[in-house]
DNA sequence: CCTCGATCTCCCGCTCAGCGGAAGGACCGA
DNA sequence: TCGGTCCTTCCGCTGAGCGGGAGATCGAGG
């Protein structure tokens, strides 16, 4: 498990590991690991030697790929992820509370003018799903579909605390011994307060989460404020508190479980 | 080619036309296109149903699909569109576009108040890339993602107004003969004054939409603002070209091309 | 002008990935 | 207890897909 932060999409290692797919859906998917954020446009060749599938297997499965809209050649007939898959990717589980939270996040921007996160669990990690923040700090970190290691980040503490147990002991093993029991403490804090307070990736600055659970008690989401430092925490614990129970009221009323 | 507006994902008959695909890419796609916007969450045998695979066939794609994350189970273990489709959908070439136009729309949308959308050509229709306007409507149409024919949308005639005239008289050579002699008039029209009226889908309403160029002149997109009956569109129009012209220069400087 | 290297496209015979019918287990409401 | 639904697993057949290789195309360098 990496645990600096990833910005690759789908798989997290798309090329390191050697042993290609046999089956052509993980063919498929080794492909679509190629693309990257910052390389979002490959040539035909390109792709085969990332993907380390021979030339006309990729050149097969690519015509079929554009043919059914998966991915999209540009302008210079560089290929690209196909805009059909960004419609399926609206469909995803992440929009439904997308939607939900995004007027209350935009509420609490509008008042602090501090950056504003929503995430999700996604495995032993957490993804970034939404971002408010000032236009000039638009293309920095987070960025929206960032993966991150649930304990480096406030929304990550905030999900993992409410996380069932098991997961929390399968996480925590995964930690250096010291480390572990910093977090181990720091999440019995946060299920006491209802909030997380972290400063792991924030630098000087404070991020401070609070979880959107289910009916059933396990997180759905979180939402953080990045606050500067020597900022009074209380006051926004409970702000971020009180919204994240908002949402999920909210959610809940939707039906969005 | 279907007139009316549809929200289908992928491709836009999802069973109705019947030759199952033989190639497993063909076949996961038609499984990918069983979703729908209200329709985001389906047990195996509903995808088989819908798909027209058989079952066993549905259920060694479906579980193989899972393991690579193209598809998630939610809390009932029914299937949905995996958050890692939704990443690498982020990496779409609408992704570029919306992001250097998002601080534009936002300023116009708080200037005016009226609702602002982003589309981008998709072939011969256009897609919804950003729709931003009241939260009360936040779930109405437009939707992210949805697909429109050019001639009925003020997006879509600004987009097919600056297309290459063979395109055009492909598309124009689909309708009505009446309705395509009305749609030729306004095209020319648009290219004279820089920006397209339309009321074919805004009722009363009137759609008035832009087109941001790249550096050959083909439409990457257009911005449309929605004004209510009776307004003064000349200034609406100047307002929305200049704005356009703005995200084009941005787009450039930026090597989005 | 030709050559070299890179790109993409196409062909075709071999073979194993994938197909899908069938059987069986789990659950539920009647 | 039965009939219905759902999901899972097994296994022998076969054609979808594999990929080496040939060839077309383009541009840079000599």
């Amino acid at each position: 498990m990496s645990v600096l932060a990833s910005g690759t999409p789908m798989c997290d290692r798309p090329e390191t590991a050697e042993p290609v797919p046999k089956s052509a859906l993980g063919r498929a998917h080794r492909l679509f690991s190629c693309f990257h954020y910052d390389e979002t446009r490959l040539t035909l060749s390109e792709l085969s030697r990332r993907s380390g599938l021979p030339l006309s297997t990729t050149h097969r499965m690519v015509t079929e790929m554009v043919r059914l809209g998966m991915l999209d050649r540009d302008r210079d007939d560089r290929l690209c992820i196909g805009v059909n898959l960004w419609r399926l990717g609206l469909l995803a589980g992440t929009y439904g509370i997308q939607r939900v939270a995004l007027p209350y996040m935009q509420d609490l921007y509008a008042t602090t003018g501090l950056p504003i996160h929503l995430a999700i669990p996604q495995g032993e990690q957490t993804t970034v799903v939404e971002s408010l923040r000032p236009l000039e700090q638009r293309l920095e970190r987070p960025r929206i579909g960032q993966h991150d290691p649930m304990h480096v980040v406030g929304n990550g503490m905030a999900i993992l605390a409410f996380s069932d147990p098991p997961l929390q002991q399968r996480y925590l093993a995964r930690l250096a011994c010291t480390e572990a029991e910093d977090v181990r403490r720091e999440l019995a804090r946060t299920r006491t307060i209802g909030y997380s307070v972290s400063t792991r990736r924030t630098g000087p600055s404070i991020a401070i989460g609070a979880p959107v659970l289910d009916r059933g008690g396990r997180p759905l989401a979180a939402i953080s404020i990045i606050v500067p430092p020597g900022s009074a925490v209380t006051p926004y614990g409970h702000l971020m508190r009180d919204t994240a129970h908002a949402v999920q009221r909210m959610a809940w009323d939707q039906a969005l479980v």
